[in-house]
DNA sequence: TAGATTGTTAATCGATTAACAATC
DNA sequence: TAGATTGTTAATCGATTAACAATC
């Protein structure tokens, strides 16, 4: 397959895409089509036809569509989830714990195998399936472990410290959900992820809907 | 102010020129210039000169920049978060508990002021700020508070039949944590956030970088 | 066959970046 | 003054949508 080049937004849309298929999977059915696809998920049709065509191995039949499970396999294969990476969080507070908790994420390439927490009253607790470490074994236990991936659950004044630790213990990726701006090594991938600006949007588009309504 | 029409992907940039500025503010910093937050940042100069000139109310300063007292007014206004709106939250397992004791979303317009379960071993118990109800009494809270935002915090196969009482119950927004593709009336704001979307974008970016190592 | 559906090329749309005159 | 910075117009880039021949 070695490398498809798919646009950033086309990335996004993949997970989707895998959701409907799986759905589509599990009921039985055997072939889809582009239309159905973009109508499950209020998108352009032709925009799921074309993101299809960049990642499918096996072009679809006219008049019939595609196989559900060929197609499946090949997003599943595109997506690389199969290679699952071991991940060590950050903060072990609600967010993080529920994170934690959240056994699923394998299904999407990672597994938290590890906690870490300033706080004395936690350390040693069990949160789902992870032990929670002092902050001081974080450099061996990635090292131990040479884990790839830090998700990051702290309040943001303490964000950029933490994210330093974790580079410097060899990771090679960070899932920050602390609105803080980090600064990572070249060779270490930074995604944010931010509560904030999705309730932002969702507060906007409410604001002046409401607004329109009063008019 | 009336309606300044700014891109989506300006929106979405906002709440971190406010997070920036809030820092600066704090700092006792009294003016900034667009290539000193896009340096913070991570972003073209350009590209925040430009969303500043299309929010910002007083004209900055050559050579100077502008005042961030001002600035950060100006935003705020903007994003327009003096509106609180009341909130429910549907579905107060480990996510749904970890937001409903996440207490800083009222900065950002949101206030969730009850939760609701299928569970009745949750019934009854306090979460946060937030007491926990019982399904059935979600259409008489929700007409009763007048709620316009409502949370969906449960598992996929549930979310659909709860974004439908939810839209019943006279619910304006829908801020979606389930990985499903939900169906709104019109009239109703559907917002989804997807952890596996960023995961996903995560675990590719990381597998295109290592199979680079090896080359 | 007729017509829905595919894959692909072309046209449109929107967002980012570059360029530059105006300003302090 | 000189030069950094602003606001805005023009050029580039990228993503979406439209159009259409090929197919079953």
């Amino acid at each position: 397959m070695a490398h498809i080049r798919i646009s950033r937004q086309a990335l996004h849309r993949m997970p989707g895409y895998l959701q409907v298929l799986r759905c589509l999977h599990a009921a039985g059915k055997e072939f889809v089509t582009a239309t159905d696809i973009a109508e499950v998920m209020h998108l352009n049709k032709i925009q799921v036809r074309k993101d299809i065509a960049a990642i499918s191995r096996r072009p679809g039949k006219p008049m019939v569509g595609f196989s559900v499970a060929e197609l499946l396999a090949d997003i599943s294969e595109f997506l690389a989830y199969e290679n699952v990476k071991d991940a060590v969080l950050v903060g072990a507070g609600a967010l993080g714990g529920a994170l934690c908790r959240y056994s699923g994420f394998a299904n999407y390439g990672m597994n938290i195998v590890a906690a870490f927490d300033a706080n004395p009253q936690l350390v040693g607790t069990q949160i789902g399936g992870c032990k929670v470490y002092p902050m001081e074994e974080l450099g061996h236990i990635c090292t131990r472990l040479n884990i790839m991936v830090g998700v990051i659950t702290v309040p943001d004044h303490a964000a950029q410290q933490v994210c330093d630790e974790l580079c410097q213990s060899g990771v090679r990726a960070i899932w920050n959900f602390a609105p803080a701006h980090l600064t990572v090594p070249e060779d270490v991938i930074l995604q944010n992820e931010n509560l904030v600006v999705s309730l932002t949007v969702l507060s906007k588009r409410l604001a002046e809907r409401l607004s329109n309504d009063i008019v």
